[in-house]
Order: structure tokens, then sequence, then C-alpha cells
RNA sequence: GUGGAUGUAACUCAGUUGGUAGAGUCCCGGAUUGUGAUUCCGGUUGUCGCGGGUUCGAGCCCCGUCAUUCACCCCA
């Protein structure tokens, strides 16, 4: 045998076992999303590199060291996306979705950064994000992360999440604040880890999150964000605050809080939990009110987040022990070629009649006994014999597998309306 | 990019100071030539991650490498 060949470095193939959770969170969120008026859009999952760097910030970690990026043939300097709200602002100005309208957009699917993999963090991994154009207001903020909470909360996991908010105000707020913080950090320098000596330059910001022990003392003496911020913006905040709690959302405001991507302004807030060792992040997101312009358009307030898919279902399988295998309902088993035959046929009249049924028709030979041990594991509930008996008979040989009701027999036709009296109304409709 | 842990059967794992590769589960056959999940009997699991080195002899010791995993950094 010669080496088998594995799978890139941080790209996890999702198995038959799981993909049954994953499409039941799938499709809920696609409810959710639904029933709040918002529509998909989808994307290409390669841009123009410079799009990433304009939107994201040159100076961050994503940019300068985690993009997947190439030349194509042209020598066109492209990426995979790491992220998706750059994609989808740039397909709405595009395609004029953006322009004098308030616009409601949801997207799922792959995404690529170049680190090392870790629990909950892989290279490639699934997001799915919403966006909202052309709002301006905090009730806009606060429909957002309503929506958000109601995903948790219908997956069952509210008790697992806690959502912190913060603001970091206009974007001359911000600067503002940088300066200051710059200044006081630099004046004790001498405190600082090498992490932070190094972010000093890069983004002082982050200073703030660190979860070093010998770094909160200085971290809490430092100036605050929240005595920098300009008066619209403190506004905005106090607004959204006051709806999330008429709306019962438990929140906490930190004031440490500061995403990573440099195009967010005024409110950001984080969906954290304790399940996932050191990724507590599980969704994510904030107001970008300058980004459409910076981008070509129109000045357009937008914002949105995004969900960690990956670190969403892990925590599922954490919390809840979420049953993941295909159930078959029935099993068909014959025992020549010609009552396969007649299996066959059988088998799709029965798919006909009841489209929700999964049916597995035995095949690759064998005994009765074999096949009986595999119609045990499929997890069916009926074994529906053809044998040559049942052939000459026009029957078919029913047999319960989870109960002690004794087998019957049955002829073809009277088969759809045996069904329809044994199992369940929704599988049988 | 940095640091720690781990790679033995399809799966979960043993493997003594270095002396012929093990168990359970699974799978297959039989007890029951047309009836499963229980029971009993029998059987197949293998480049011990890969490549070097030390040794009469390496799953075990040494070096390298790849992968997994956890954490740092960063982020969803």
């Amino acid at each position: 045998m010669t080496n088998p060949i594995q799978a890139v470095r941080g790209m996890n193939d999702i198995l038959p076992s799981e993909t049954r959770l994953w499409q039941h969170v799938e499709n809920m969120l696609q409810e959710v999303l639904h029933s709040y008026g918002y529509d998909e859009i989808r994307l290409p999952i390669v841009e123009k590199t410079e799009l990433f760097k304009r939107t994201i910030g040159e100076a961050t970690d994503i940019v300068e060291k985690e993009m997947y990026t190439f030349a194509d043939r042209n020598d066109e300097n492209l990426t995979l996306r790491p992220e998706g709200t750059a994609g989808c602002v740039r397909a709405g100005i595009e395609h004029g979705l953006l322009y004098n309208q308030v616009q409601r957009l949801w997207y799922h699917g792959s995404y690529f950064r170049y680190e090392r993999p870790q629990k909950g963090r892989y290279r490639q991994f699934h997001q799915c994000g919403a966006e909202v154009f052309g709002v301006a207001t905090p009730d806009a903020d606060a429909e957002l992360i309503l929506l958000s909470a109601r995903i948790f909360a219908k997956l069952g996991l509210g008790p697992y999440v806690t959502l912190q908010v913060n603001s970091l105000g206009s974007v001359e707020a911000r600067s503002d604040y940088r300066k200051h913080l710059v200044d006081y950090l630099t004046t004790h320098q001498t405190q600082l880890d090498t992490d932070s000596q190094r972010r000093l330059t890069t983004n002082p910001l982050r200073i703030l999150d660190s979860k070093n022990p010998a770094m909160q003392e200085l971290i809490a003496n430092a100036p605050k964000l929240t005595d920098h911020l300009d008066t619209e913006s403190k506004e905005h905040f106090a607004t959204l605050q006051h709806f999330l709690k008429n709306a019962n959302i438990d929140f906490i405001v930190n004031p440490c809080l500061v995403r990573g991507l440099d195009y967010y302004t005024k409110t950001v807030f984080e969906w954290v939990t304790n399940e996932l060792g050191a990724q507590g992040t599980v969704c994510a997101g904030g107001r970008y009110d300058g980004l459409v312009a910076q981008l070509g358009g129109k000045p357009t307030p937008a914002l949105g987040f995004a969900i960690g898919m990956e670190r969403l279902i892990l925590m599922l399988q954490q919390v809840h022990k979420a049953p993941t295998r295909a159930h078959a309902h029935i099993y068909l088993m014959t025992d020549s070629d010609a009552t396969f035959q007649k299996g066959l046929e059988i088998a799709n009249a029965l798919r006909d009649e009841f489209p929700r049924l999964c049916i597995l028709q035995h095949t690759g030979g064998g005994n009765l006994k074999n096949q009986f041990k595999k119609a045990d594991k499929s997890g069916a509930r009926f074994a529906i014999i053809i044998g040559e008996q049942e052939l000459a008979n026009q029957t078919a040989a029913i047999k319960f597998l989870r109960e002690t009701t004794p087998q019957q027999t049955v002829s073809w036709l009277e088969v759809p309306a045996f069904l329809s009296r044994h199992l369940e109304k929704h599988l049988v409709e």
C-alpha cells in the first residue's frame, strides 16, 4: 500500500456521524434569520487581496500572516476569504444593494486563516453571518443582538453563553483615546510584558484584552475608552443598553472588549462561553459605519455579526448529547435475484407513497440471519422480507424489530396501509 | 511563529530494566440449511505515524520528521 494522502493541516472532514447535527443547526439558523426578514446572499470564496487589506486593516495579524494568498495565472493577487463582511459589503456596493435602502442579509460558508489549529480554531472553518445596512440608530443594534440571542435560546445554549457589549465610539474618538492610552502605557513601559510591548505599536487597544495576570493592575488603572467617547456614541450606547434591558437580555458591559478588525465603530459585542477552553468567543460582531464609504460606496451605516459554526457545534456536542445517526425506518430483505428485483419495485412504490420514509434495501447477499443483523443495526422498526415463498404468494412478511408483536404476512397491495397504521404520523403523511 | 502532551488493529486502550504483538468492542463463520439485538464456540485484524541511529536484538532508548491535541499569540 502506498502512503495515504492526508487532509491539509487544520482542514477537517465533517463525517457522516456529525452532518446530522450540522444540518440541524444550519436549518435552525436559516429559520431564525428568515423570521427576522433576512435574505441569503451567496458570495465567492476568493476575493482580490486588496479588499481584505483595505477592510480588515493592514497591521492586523489576519492580514499580516494568516491569509491564504496566491497569484492566479493572470498574476492577479487573490486571497481565500478570512472573514465575511468585506466580501458582503463589496457585493452590496457592486450590485447597488446598499443605496438608499435598508438591507438585511445573511450568509454561511467556509473561511480560511493560516493559524496553528487548536480546539475550536481551524484553518478552514465555517461562519454564519448576518449584516444590516442603512440603519444608523441603535434600534438596529438591539434587534441584531436579539436575533443572536434567539439563536442561542433556540439551540438550548442560553445558560452556557454570556453577552458582552462595549462601544468603541466614532473613528475620531477612538484615535483620540488611542493617543491617551499609548501615552499612559509608554510611561509604564517597564511593566509591559513582551507581547504588550509589541502591541504598543501595532494594536495598543488590544493590550486591554491581555490575559496576563501581571498586567491586570496596569490595565485597571489605564484611561477608560468610555471616558473618551463622543457624545453621539455615548447616547447611542446608552439607548442600546436601555433596549436590551427592556427586552430582558442579560449582558455585561466590558470596557476592555476590543474587536480585532479595524473597521468597527460604536457598538461591539461578543457571546462568550466557558465550555470551549481558550476559544471562548462563539459569536461576535458590531457596527461598522465607515466601511461602505471606505470601499467606495455611498456612506452607509452598517452592522453585523458572525457565528463560529465549529464552536457552536462543539458546544452542542458538549452540552447536550445530541443523537447524530440517521435511522432507517424500514429494512427490506430478499434472498435471490428474482426477489431482489421485486424488492426494488416495492421499495420504490413505498418511496412514492411515503417520501419521508427511509427505506434501506439490503444489498450484498448473505443469508437471512446476516440480513437481520444488518436490519437491527440500521435502527429500522420494521423488516420487510420478500423470499421465494412471498414472491409466489404475492405477499410480504413484516417483522416488528423493536416490539414483541408477532410477524405478519400481508399482500403487496396492503403494505402501505399496514405502514400507515403502524408508523408515526409524521413519517407517513 | 513559541511551548507542553500524544501517535500500537476499523474504534477504545494495555504492553514489565530492551527479548516472538495483546485485550475489549467491531467484523466474519457456526450452534439455529427462512429470523436480529441476549448466550455459547471458533476465526481475521497490525508497514507499532514515517526516516535514521544505538544494540546480538527496539513498540520501548537517542536524533530527525510528519500528524493530532492543549495552551500562548490571534480570532469566529
